[in-house]
DNA sequence: TCTTATACCGGTATTAGTATCACGGTTCTG
DNA sequence: CAGAACCGTGATACTAATACCGGTATAAGA
C-alpha cells in the first residue's frame, strides 16, 4: 500500500469538520466565505459537507480567518472524537 | 487547467513553514516526532525540506500536537514571516 | 574496519484535494 | 410568465500529498 486510503474514522471526523464550518458560516453564503477565504466556493461545499475530508492545511487556515474563528479550537473540537457535541466556539 | 499549480510563493511559504518546523522540532529525531504524529517520516521529511508545501491540515495539527505547539503561531508565523502579504486573491 | 543509526535523496504508486464545467432550484424583477 | 441572478450540487480533470523502496553519506560505537 502505497498511499492509505482513508479510515473511516477520518472521514467522520471529515464530517464533523464539515458541520463544525457550516455552523460558523451561520447566514452568510458559500461564495461568500469562500471568496473571503481565497478558496473556490466548490471546495468549501466539499469540505462542508466531508467529501474533502482532509483538506490543506493552508486552506483551513484562510477559511479560519475568513470566518474569524481559532485554528487549535477548530482542530481540538473535531479531535475530541465522540464527544464533538459540546462545541464551544461562540463565533 | 483544473488544479491550479502550486505558484512559487506557495512554495516558498512552504520552505518557510518546514524551516519553523524543523526549528521546533529540536534535537529530537525525524522519526520520533514522526511517530509521535502518527505519519510516515519521509512524509515529514518533505514536509520539513518544502517538498510537501500545503500539507493536510490534520497532517500539521498531529505534527504541531507532537511538538507542543500552537496552530494559530504557526500558520501566523509563516503568514507574516517574510512576506508583506500579499493579495490572498491572487485571479 | 565493520556495523548501526540517522538523515537525505531519487523514483514510483495510489489516493485525495482543488478547480472548471454544466445542471436544477429558488427568488426577484421586468 | 420570462428572464436574470444567486445558491447549492454533481461530474470530470488534473495536480499534489502521502507512503514505500532503494541507494548514499555521515557519525558513533564495538
Amino acid at each position: 500500500m502505497v498511499r492509505t486510503p482513508l479510515t473511516p474514522w477520518e472521514r467522520q471526523r471529515g464530517e464533523r469538520f464539515g458541520a463544525l464550518l457550516r455552523q460558523a458560516r451561520g447566514e452568510r453564503s458559500m461564495v461568500e466565505v469562500a471568496a473571503a477565504a481565497g478558496i473556490s466556493a466548490e471546495t468549501l461545499r466539499k469540505i462542508e459537507t466531508g467529501r474533502a475530508p482532509t483538506p490543506a492545511f493552508f486552506t483551513v487556515a484562510a477559511l479560519a480567518a475568513a470566518l474569524e474563528m481559532s485554528l487549535d479550537e477548530l482542530a481540538g473540537a473535531c479531535a475530541v472524537g465522540s464527544d464533538a457535541r459540546a462545541l464551544p466556539l461562540p463565533a
